[in-house]
RNA sequence: GUGAAUGUAGCUCAGUCGGUAGAGCUCUGGAUUGUGAUUCCAGCGGUCGUGGGUUCGAGCCCCAUCGUUCACCCCA
C-alpha cells in the first residue's frame, strides 16, 4: 500500500524467527575464528568514497554503479561498504597495525550494493570476513581453506564445493590479460553483447560467460596457467600439496577469477548448486599489493568474505535448523488473580537468582486459566508454574509437563528450586 | 541497467462470462466458572498494491506507477 512506509527495496527485516538461526551461526563461527586465532575488528560502515575507488578499480561494476554515495554536509564524496577489505586495510594501515607483524582479523557486519534484488542476493547483506596480513607462505593459504571446511563441517553442510585457481603476479596478470584481449579481438565477431563491454573492464571474466555459443571460443583462448610466472607456479603448488595432505577436496577452476581488482596468486571461491544462480558463498584470495598501494608498507595479504544470508538460506535449504532449542523457554509462569501476581513476580525473580541460565516467561496481561495455559503452550516451554487462589492458600506452587503426560505436581518454594535443580 | 512472472484478510490461497468478496490457518470467545496441545460452535479481520481509463457496472479489461519474485548483468 502506497501510504505505508515499507522498508527500502532490497533491504530486509530479520524477523525473530530467522535471528535465533543468525545468532547460531554466527556463535559457531565466531567460536572457531577464535580458535584459530582470529581477532575481531569492529568497522565504519561509512568510508569516504576514493577509498573504495583505488581498492576496488575505479571501472567495476560494484564501483561504477552499485555503491550508495552521496556528499557529506562538508561535501566529500561519501559511500556505504560494498565490501569489507577496503575498510579493514585503511584501518589497519591507519593504526600502524601492520608493522612487522602478523594480523588475523575477523569482521560481521552489512554490506551494501546498489544492485537489483534477486534470490540471495539483497541491497544491505552480511558478511563474514577474514584477512590476514604479514604471511606471504602458501601455508596460510591451506589454513584459511582448512578453516572454512571446518565451518561448513561445524554446521552440518556436505554439499559445498571447493574451487581454487591462482591468477599469478600482477605482471603475469597483465601480460594473460593482454593476450586474452589481443585474442578476443580477433574473434570479435564471434563475441556477444555483454562479453564486448568485459573485453575493456574485465576480460578476464568472459572466459566465466554461461553463453553456451562462446563455449568453444573459450575453451581454444590462452590459459592463464600458461602465463603464470615461476614464483606463483611454485605457491600454488605448495597450496595444492598442503590441501592434499590434510585431504582437503577441491577442484582446479582455470576460468575462476575474482571481480575485484586486487586480487593475486591465490583466488578460491566455495559453491553450492542449491541457491539457484546465486552460488558462491563464500569466496576470496590473496591481494598482496594491495595495502602498499593505500600508503602502507609492502605486505602480502589475503582474505575472504562468507555471505551469511546466502549461508543461512543453503542450512534452511537443507533443513539443517531442524532441532535448534536455542530459544524454548524452560518455564512459563501462570498468575491467576492479584494476590498470585505479586507473589508470582518475586517468585520468577528468585529462580532467576538460583539458575541463571534459566529461561523463564512470566504471564503478565492477567486471563483465566485456559488462556493462560494455551499462552503457556504456544510458548514451548517445557514446563508450566502455576499460582492461583488454591496455591496461594497453601503455600505451594503447581508444577505440570507440558510436553508429558505427567500427573501434575504440587511443591513449596523450596522444594521447588530442589526439584528444577535435579531438572536443568 | 535488461527480460519475464506476479500483487485479493496477519499468513497460504480461491474468486467462472465484467454484476460491489470467499476458504483454510492464525487470533478472540464459548461448549468445559482451575488446565493447554485434539474436537465442535461462534466472532474479529478487506479502500482487492496505488492512480487513472473503458463500462450502466471493474478484483477481473486497458494504461501508468510502486512493491515482490525469478533470470541476465554483476557478485557474498
Amino acid at each position: 500500500m502506497s501510504t505505508k512506509i515499507q522498508a527500502i527495496r532490497g533491504m530486509n527485516d530479520i524477523l525473530p524467527e530467522k535471528t535465533i538461526f543468525w545468532r547460531v551461526v554466527e556463535r559457531k563461527l565466531s567460536d572457531i575464528l577464535i580458535g584459530y586465532g582470529y581477532q575481531e575488528l569492529r568497522l565504519p560502515l561509512l568510508e569516504k568514497t576514493a577509498l573504495f575507488q583505488r581498492v576496488i578499480g575505479e571501472v567495476t561494476d560494484i564501483v561504477e554503479k552499485e555503491m550508495y554515495t552521496f556528499d557529506d554536509r562538508n561535501g566529500e564524496s561519501l559511500s556505504l561498504r560494498p565490501e569489507g577489505t577496503a575498510g579493514c586495510v585503511r584501518a589497519m594501515i591507519e593504526h600502524g597495525l601492520l608493522r612487522n607483524t602478523i594480523q588475523k582479523i575477523w569482521y560481521n557486519g552489512a554490506m551494501f550494493r546498489y544492485e537489483k534484488p534477486q534470490k540471495e542476493r539483497y541491497r544491505q547483506f552480511h558478511q563474514i570476513g577474514v584477512e590476514v596480513y604479514g604471511l606471504s607462505t602458501a601455508d596460510i593459504d591451506a589454513e584459511i581453506l582448512l578453516m572454512t571446511a571446518r565451518f561448513w563441517q561445524v554446521l552440518g553442510l556436505k554439499d559445498l564445493e571447493l574451487q581454487i585457481n591462482s591468477l599469478g603476479s600482477s605482471v603475469a596478470r597483465a601480460t594473460y590479460r593482454e593476450k586474452l584481449v589481443e585474442y578476443f579481438s580477433n574473434n570479435l565477431e564471434q563475441l556477444d553483447e555483454d562479453s564486448h563491454r568485459r573485453l575493456h573492464s574485465n576480460p578476464l571474466r568472459i572466459l566465466d560467460s554461461k553463453n553456451p555459443d562462446l563455449k568453444t571460443l573459450i575453451e581454444n583462448a590462452p590459459q592463464l596457467l600458461d602465463y603464470l610466472d615461476d614464483e606463483s607456479k611454485q605457491h600454488f603448488e605448495q597450496l595444492q600439496m598442503f590441501l592434499n595432505d590434510a585431504g582437503l577436496k577441491y577442484t582446479i577452476n582455470p576460468r575462476l577469477v575474482r571481480g575485484l581488482d586486487y586480487y593475486n596468486k591465490t583466488v578460491f571461491e566455495w559453491v553450492t548448486t542449491k541457491l539457484g544462480s546465486q552460488g558462491t558463498v563464500c569466496a576470496g584470495g590473496r591481494y598482496d599489493g594491495l595495502v602498499e598501494q593505500l600508503g602502507g608498507s609492502n605486505t602480502p595479504a589475503i582474505g575472504f568474505a562468507l555471505g551469511l544470508e546466502r549461508l543461512i538460506a543453503l542450512l534452511e535449504a537443507e533443513q539443517l535448523f531442524q532441532n535448534t532449542k536455542e530459544n524454548q523457554p524452560h518455564i512459563y509462569l501462570m498468575m491467576v488473580g492479584n494476590e498470585a501476581l505479586i507473589k508470582g513476580l518475586s517468585l520468577a525473580e528468585q529462580l532467576r537468582n538460583e539458575f541463571p541460565q534459566l529461561k523463564l516467561i512470566t504471564h503478565c496481561g492477567g486471563g483465566n486459566f485456559k488462556n493462560q495455559f494455551k499462552k503457556a503452550d504456544k510458548s514451548g516451554a517445557k514446563w508450566a508454574l502455576i499460582l492461583g487462589e488454591t496455591e496461594l492458600a497453601n503455600q505451594q506452587i503447581g508444577f505440570k509437563n507440558l510436553r508429558e503426560e505427567q500427573p501434575q505436581q504440587s511443591f513449596s518454594r523450596s522444594d521447588l528450586i530442589t526439584h528444577l535443580k535435579s531438572l536443568l
